[in-house]
DNA sequence: GGGATTGTTTAAAT
DNA sequence: GATTTAAACAATCC
């Protein structure tokens, strides 16, 4: 689940803590959370001071001194933890680094989807994914959103969870941004004016704000670097509340299987076209 | 125990 | 080749 705006939350609770401490052991828990050797991600991770902690799409990644990237990716159910010294890692702990000043990185993934990676910098662009990905929403501005949704003829909320698209964006902020814009999910941007396009961009920076505010969605799992939940979830317009009544005109909310998943959206505030 | 859950990759189709 | 669609995969919950 977590998205850009649970990311960009636990990424600012590790600043505080992690930076300029450095990494004195590491303990792998459980090797499957691994993308290399473990003995290449001791090389790179091990005895390096923590320079910055930085959010890239749904990624978090640590800045590690010597030009190092330790990337984390938390797929649904994965949780980055600042937790003191004396941690003892519990049965969700998947990887654990102990650091300088009585901290420690917990990695916790009940069902193991995400995982970690270390790299230098200067493989970053060779990783795919990572090479891939398009602009970060809440910098790259209303006009080049636009330009770049335009004329397609893919359905909006497919190409709003294409990471190549667009980067950050989950099921949850698609559905709330569509809601806040009044677009339907199934809607073809090369259907849409600039104007619409436009205004999507602004309901989706103004969604993801406001989520980032709220210290993101806790659905059932996500907790940011503190280990406490975010409140969004009391914020959700659309997502999840299928049947409930619209809080716009009070119609109750359609979900439908778009993109492969469940998108949830009031037939009549999102009309098709 | 089957279906839902999600982000990403891969394959297939257009 | 670019774009779009669909299926597969990971593991767990209810």
């Amino acid at each position: 689940m977590p998205e850009l705006p649970e990311v960009e939350t636990i990424a600012r609770g590790l600043r505080k803590t992690l930076t300029g401490k450095r990494v004195e052991s590491l303990n792998v828990l459980d090797s499957s959370v691994l993308r290399q050797d473990e003995s290449t991600l001791r090389k790179l991770v091990v005895s390096r001071v923590v320079e910055s902690v930085e959010r890239r799409a749904k990624l978090l990644m640590l800045g590690l001194e010597g030009d190092v990237v330790f990337a984390f990716h938390l797929k649904m159910t994965g949780r980055v933890l600042a937790k003191p010294g004396d941690y003892a890692p519990g049965a969700r702990d998947r990887i654990i680094a102990r650091l300088s000043g009585a901290a420690t990185l917990s990695f916790q993934d009940v069902r193991r989807f995400g995982y970690c990676l270390a790299l230098p910098v200067e493989d970053l662009q060779r990783w795919p994914f990572y090479a891939t990905l398009g602009p970060e929403p809440l910098s790259m501005g209303r006009e080049a959103f636009a330009a770049r949704f335009a004329g397609r003829k893919a359905s909006i909320k497919s190409l709003l969870l294409n990471q190549c698209m667009i980067a950050g964006i989950g099921n949850i902020y698609a559905d709330e941004s569509l809601f806040a814009a009044g677009i339907h999910p199934e809607a073809r941007p090369v259907d849409l004016s600039d104007e619409r396009l436009g205004a999507l961009y602004d309901s989706l920076t103004a969604v993801l704000r406001k989520a980032i505010q709220e210290n993101g969605s806790s659905i059932r799992d996500y907790l940011n670097a503190e280990g406490e939940p975010g409140a969004f979830q009391n914020s959700f317009q659309a997502y999840g509340r299928k049947g409930q009544p619209c809080k716009r005109c009070g119609a109750p909310l359609q979900a439908s299987r778009v993109a492969g998943r469940t998108s949830t959206y009031c037939p009549a505030c999102q009309r098709r076209r």
